[in-house]
DNA sequence: AAACCGTGGTG
DNA sequence: TCACCAAGGTT
């Protein structure tokens, strides 16, 4: 499979469990054997950075201890405490899941792979991770860290989709069948700290003597890196309307991105957008609110300014324009006016936070993450319009 | 099977 | 500014 000698194949063995024990960091899933804690700290970790999930996982299962409260809770206060963490069919699913462990599972989550990965949201990655650690079970988790790790010991060259079948297969032969928990997590923590994708720490790396990437000469050039999707550019209009009382219009659905987040209406049509670049100062907007049915019902319009977001290929570029409206309208499906809790109670896009940090000052913010977002005010620059 | 889904940090 | 990417899963 390698031309890796058994001698060094045991050295490896003994040095990474070593080196994990010395040099592991202190993390807040680290101090549990809570199978159901387990489970959270692996659906936030995916695709997001430890430093970014950890008062996440904290305030989260404050909230939710256990399968059966997480599963009677409210889809929308379980996507309020999700709020910023993006990927949002996650806390769905982990909700969903919550649900079929305490009803089909006695609220202990699975402890057989096929169960784990019956689960919505538990893949291959995920299951693994799971049973390991909370279950001793001997399954290899093979997550991008690994890929790399790995890529790197034997010089592999995953093809772009990184599912080759080879990589399992060694992360299998490789597992510390006794320990699988902490070697998975070991292997993960390489990666994390030493085997890094850029400016990998090689002096630090406990296998740094029989890795042939590092052989090479290359190491960061392994494992060879994916195609991306081109970018997409998006332009448009965020409406901050808000009725006498001071409460906000929001939908859900009506915007092609975040559909299932309750957002401020987004004109944003395709029609529309090749004419946006000039809208804050030209007729423009006064169509696009016609094409709603609100040109009678938007007064006192304030471009407030610009936010930029992105969400995966999606360059997003918003004109953020205040309003008013002189009653609070008859509201369609997913259409509503919204008081400050109400919109606290709810799963909100980092992109909305940055419209309302526009409007007020501040969002409806997280305490946790004070310095997240960022907004553009309607300065000279701004307001000089483009570029 | 390729495309899709959020977000923020980093070089 | 921009490309890259992070404890992936679903469709």
């Amino acid at each position: 499979m390698t031309d890796w000698s058994d001698t060094e194949i045991a050295d490896l063995a003994a040095a990474l469990p070593a080196w994990y024990a010395a040099h592991q960091r202190e993390l807040p899933w680290r101090a549990t054997r809570d199978p159901y804690a387990i489970w959270v700290s692996e659906v936030m970790l995916q695709q997001t950075r430890v430093e970014v999930v950890i008062p996440y996982y904290q305030r989260f299962l404050a909230a939710f201890p256990t399968p059966g409260a997480l599963a009677k809770a409210p889809e929308e206060e379980v996507l309020a405490r999700w709020s910023g963490l993006g990927y949002y069919s996650r806390a769905r699913n982990l909700r969903r899941g919550a649900g079929l462990v305490a009803d089909a599972h006695r609220g202990r989550f699975p402890s057989e792979r096929q169960a784990a990965l019956a689960l919505p949201g538990v893949g291959p990655y995920t299951a693994a991770a799971v049973l390991s650690i909370a279950y001793d079970r001997p399954h290899a988790a093979v997550d991008g860290n690994v890929i790399r790790v790995l890529a790197r010991l034997f010089a592999l060259e995953p093809p772009r989709d990184r599912s080759m079948p080879l990589l399992d297969r060694l992360a299998d032969r490789l597992l510390d069948r006794d320990r699988p928990g902490a070697w998975n997590q070991a292997m993960m923590e390489l990666g994390a700290t030493v085997c890094t994708p850029r400016a990998p720490l090689c002096d630090q790396c406990p296998a740094a003597s029989a890795c042939r990437a590092r052989r090479l000469g290359r190491p960061e050039s392994f494992p060879a890196p994916k195609n991306r999707a081109e970018s997409i550019e998006v332009r448009g209009v965020l409406l901050l309307l808000r009725d006498p009382a001071g409460r906000l219009l929001l939908e859900r659905g009506r915007w092609r991105l975040l559909p299932s987040l309750w957002l401020p209406p987004i004109l944003a049509d395709a029609a529309l957008a090749p004419s946006l670049p000039g809208l804050s100062e030209a007729g423009d907007l006064p169509r696009a609110l016609a094409n709603r049915g609100w040109a009678e019902r938007a007064h006192e319009l304030r471009p407030l300014g610009a936010v930029r977001h992105t969400i995966t290929r999606h360059r997003i570029r918003l004109d953020v324009v205040a309003g008013r409206s002189r009653e609070a309208f008859p509201t369609e499906p997913e259409q509503e006016w919204v008081d400050w809790s109400a919109l606290a109670a709810r799963g909100r896009s980092s992109l909305i936070e940055k419209a309302l940090r526009l409007e007020q000052g501040v969002g409806v913010s997280d305490p946790a993450r004070p310095e997240s977002g960022r907004v553009r005010r309607r300065t000279a620059e701004a307001a000089g319009g483009q570029r």
